[in-house]
DNA sequence: ATTTCGAATTAGAATAATTCCAAATTTCAG
DNA sequence: CTGAAATTTGGAATTATTCTAATTCGAAAT
């Protein structure tokens, strides 16, 4: 199977035509491209900008959309640091999102082997957890 | 030393000139007290239409100000869940919020016991934590 | 191949939260 | 008291995002 999440070279025609239920259109195979490739955790406006590149008469409002389509069917993940725009990131495995205060980059940062986090946290019985936001600033160190 | 944190009964006018290196105005004590005595995470313009029943000549760009500047000064803490408006919020002790998805309630959870996140998290070595944010949703057991 | 019809795309208008601005008011220091 | 600085105010401006209505697309059926 295609390595959706792990693909730079992967054109965007080579997309299946269904993913996760999602069908691929031009313009959500272009978006979708433009997130595995750089992953670098892009805005909607960043997406817009890149895609006009090879299909110069795609929409911002249509951007939007796709962004819409491929967070529902968890193809991307919607990044909200702050009160900055959104960002999209391709990267589906749990994990936490580091914004280094100098350079302003984010940067995904995982658990430490076998922690989970409904462990450490202390929840009333019963409580389910569907949705997990975990964000971090200050200075990234050298990797 | 009187309570910010946890006082309901405190009235504005009884608030001291200056907390935290923050000269207390009218406007500032009044915001301030709304904040303290629901508790209940408000938006700006929440605390903008409680304010108003005591001063009905506040302007919401005024609780804006107000707002971030005890945000600045680290009196109250600045909640931002998803996309939605800003919350804020009274509790300065480390702790996260869960949002129930039936009530829309937003709920502190805190760590268990002798947990801190830089343990559990797999930071490169020199990393320093500035700000940390940590926002779950889903369904909140009876407590 | 052509028709059909729901889904997707588009451009631009609308919305909502927040910030900006410039004038008026208040407060503080001397 | 007096002037400077800080704060407040109302309204305009900004920005990200959503909505709308018209058009286009695409897959399936004819």
């Amino acid at each position: 199977m295609i390595s959706l999440t792990n693909n730079k070279d992967l054109k965007p025609e080579d997309f299946p035509s269904d993913i996760k239920g999602l069908r691929m259109t031009k313009q959500r195979r272009e978006v979708l491209a433009v997130i595995l490739r750089d992953r670098d955790h892009p805005t909607a406006n960043d997406v817009f900008l890149r895609a006009q590149d090879r299909m110069p008469t795609i929409s911002l409002a249509t951007v939007y959309n796709c962004l819409e389509a491929l967070v529902n069917h968890t193809i991307v993940r919607q990044v909200n640091l702050d009160r900055e725009s959104s960002r999209y990131c391709p990267n589906l495995n749990d994990h936490c999102h580091f914004q280094d205060e100098s350079s302003g980059k984010i940067h995904d940062v995982v658990f430490k082997e076998g922690i989970k986090l409904a462990d450490i946290l202390d929840l009333p019985k019963g409580t389910e957890i569907s949705h997990l936001d975990i964000s971090l600033k200050g200075n990234f160190g050298n990797k």
